[in-house]
RNA sequence: GGGUCUGUGGCCUAGUGGAUAAGGCUCCAGCCUCCUAAGCUGGUGAUCGCGGGUUCAAAUCCCGUCAGGCCCGCCA
């Protein structure tokens, strides 16, 4: 109701603006909390191209706009210094709201057709396990995904897999050294010999990593099943810890496929006009950026960003939107993607990019392996988890060890999610096993709050009738911003915005069950705020699922 | 050195042009005979790194400066 209460006075606004020939080209509503539910300060813009106040054209604007009736406005007033306020119309926010808790579809999915997008996460090398930074990464993605999804988007998730080049080479060649153990999982024991053959007491046969990244690109099938054999392995332990976390990629695509079809050589041909040939090796060179960009070696090889080149293109036939999540260090690198891929008139992908995750003692490295990886902090995380639930609940242990999970995801998580990407983080893996309230927790237990008032409940028919109580006002109102925060969590590609939206909702309801007794009290009230509880729980549940983890019923 | 991101109460974070800078942690004072206290209420605490500028209006934009991260590979 947000939303279309938005736009019914956007578009109303506009209509008045051209009326008054006042043209403003970006009309932004605020929200001013305590004071309205939306506001524009667009008479302050009108002001400084004319001779009159801002109180004065506010004043205009609001008479204008009161021509009309407004479906989902109630009240406006213009105040000095020149604000316009608007206040939503409760009858319509009652019947939205009771339409909230009946409707079968879920709660802040909107009904419209934006297309297909492919949102590209982690693509960590198969060099080793999971990391808390590639952590970061996948649970941005994911996320970002879900919101997309339900803004209205078609998407789908990609892991680019790594299994050509240099890197890969030299792991082919460690392994043959060293050989791979079965012991331990194997991206765990891939890992080791990735930093032993890159360690200092290593020296790496150049010769064979040569011939093997030679192989590789003649597409030499030996030398390609060697190396699946070990890229698999190793993605297949990645691909378990994101599934601990609840996190399913859609489709795997392999580097290598592109030289395999012959699209890196196609794309390379496609791009001669623009290449330069420096020391034999063949390049892009940029007006606007200081760096070129290499997409082939002298010896003929091609290098990632040929091949991530013949990617993108693919990608951009598949889907109308791409967008990669990508390191800080990416940055440089996926500008020049984007140039290049300008250059051949294909659309480049929207790239959101993430600062770092750095340790408490300095920075991570798979290649050195120094690292927490996610398995290690999982582990911490539900060890964790399980004594609080078994400080507080006595149940039987599987369903303690079920709860601790659930909610063990749910805090990493959320703790990755509800910071901007463009913040650095620094882990400190004590504080992330202590749960703060400003974390998930805190909102599975709001949802597990409501859960058992209704299964307490008994068969009370659910219709809100009166949403004037201050406290009822502001939650039920909070609940109809869910769509209008998906929406625009989804446009500007930030789903942190939803992470803090979700939280508010919890505190609120959290603020509600203090203030007033639903199944204790007298029979008007009893159902009203009932159907408040339900109303509530879906929405929690339903934002919880959104940013990925489960919503027990008890914990 | 060049590019880029970040700098908000003791600590962590939100806000990136608009009305008293919003939360959490910590600390202090309260609240379980009453739906789950992983909760709630109140309080202490901020010249938004620093210095200029633009604007009716700046944490937000511009310039400079300091501090930290990342990048500047024929690695990915």
């Amino acid at each position: 109701m947000f939303l279309k209460a938005y736009g019914e006075i956007k578009t109303r606004l506009r209509e008045v603006l051209a009326q008054k020939n006042w043209e403003v080209d970006d009309l932004k509503l605020e929200e001013p909390r305590e004071i309205a539910d939306l506001a524009t300060a667009v008479a302050f813009k009108i002001s400084s191209k004319t001779d009159k106040k801002p109180i004065e054209i506010a004043k205009e604007i609001e008479n204008q706009l009161n021509q009309k009736t407004l479906e989902y406005v109630e009240k406006t007033e213009a105040t000095e210094p020149g604000y316009i306020n608007f206040f939503f119309s409760q009858k319509q926010l009652k019947n939205h709201l009771n339409q909230l808790i009946h409707q079968k579809k879920e709660i802040g999915t909107i009904k419209e057709d934006k297309g297909n997008v492919i949102v590209e996460h982690t693509s960590a090398n198969p060099t080793g396990p999971l990391h808390i930074g590639h952590l970061r990464n996948a649970v941005i993605g994911d996320t970002l995904e879900n919101i997309l999804e339900k803004s209205g988007y078609n998407t789908q998730t990609q892991y680019y897999l790594n299994d050509m080049g240099k890197q890969m080479a030299i792991l082919l060649h460690g392994i043959r050294e060293y050989g791979l153990g079965t012991n331990k999982s194997q991206d765990e024991a891939i890992g080791e010999i990735y930093s032993k053959t890159n360690s200092e007491d290593h020296e790496i046969d150049q010769e064979e990593v040569q011939d093997i990244m030679q192989k590789l690109e003649n597409k030499d099938k030996e030398t390609k099943r060697e190396l699946d054999q070990i890229v698999d392995k190793c993605y297949k332990g990645i691909q378990k810890s994101l599934k601990q976390l609840n996190i399913q990629i859609d489709e795997v695509i392999k580097e290598s496929k592109f030289v395999f079809d012959d699209s890196v050589e196609e794309i390379f041909q496609q791009l001669k006009p623009f290449i330069e040939i420096d020391d034999g090796a063949a390049q892009i060179e940029f007006d606007e950026i200081d760096k070129e960009l290499v997409l082939k070696r002298e010896d003929g090889t091609s290098v990632y960003a040929l091949r991530d080149l013949a990617y993108h293109k693919w990608k951009a036939q598949k889907a109308t939107n791409n967008i990669d999540i990508l390191g800080s260090d990416h940055k440089l690198y996926s500008k020049q993607l984007k140039k290049t891929l300008e250059l051949i008139g294909i659309k480049p992908p929207e790239t959101i990019i993430f600062e770092f995750v750095s340790l408490p003692a300095g920075e991570m490295s798979t290649r050195k392996g120094e690292f927490i990886s996610i398995r290690e902090l999982f582990e911490e995380v539900r060890k964790k988890a399980y004594e609080e639930v078994d400080e507080r609940r006595k149940k039987p242990r599987e369903w303690k060890q079920e709860v601790a999970k659930e909610v063990a995801i749910a805090a990493i998580r959320y703790d990755f999610i509800k910071v901007a990407p463009n913040k650095p983080i620094s882990f400190d893996l004590e504080k992330a096993v202590s749960f703060k309230k400003q974390g998930a927790p805190f909102i599975q237990y709001s949802h597990a709050r409501a859960s058992n008032i209704l299964q307490k409940s008994g068969k009370d028919k659910t219709k809100i009738q009166a949403i004037n109580d201050p406290v009822i006002n502001d939650l039920v109102k909070h609940i109809s911003r869910f769509s209008y925060v998906i929406q625009k969590s989804a446009e500007k590609r930030k789903p942190h915005l939803f992470a803090e939206y979700l939280f508010e909702l919890a505190s609120k309801f959290n603020q509600f069950y203090r203030d007033k007794t639903v199944l204790d009290s007298e029979q008007p009230k009893r159902q009203n705020r009932l159907a408040v509880v339900e109303l509530t729980k879906k929405a929690l549940k339903e934002g919880i699922q959104t940013l990925g983890f489960e919503a027990p019923k008890e914990m």
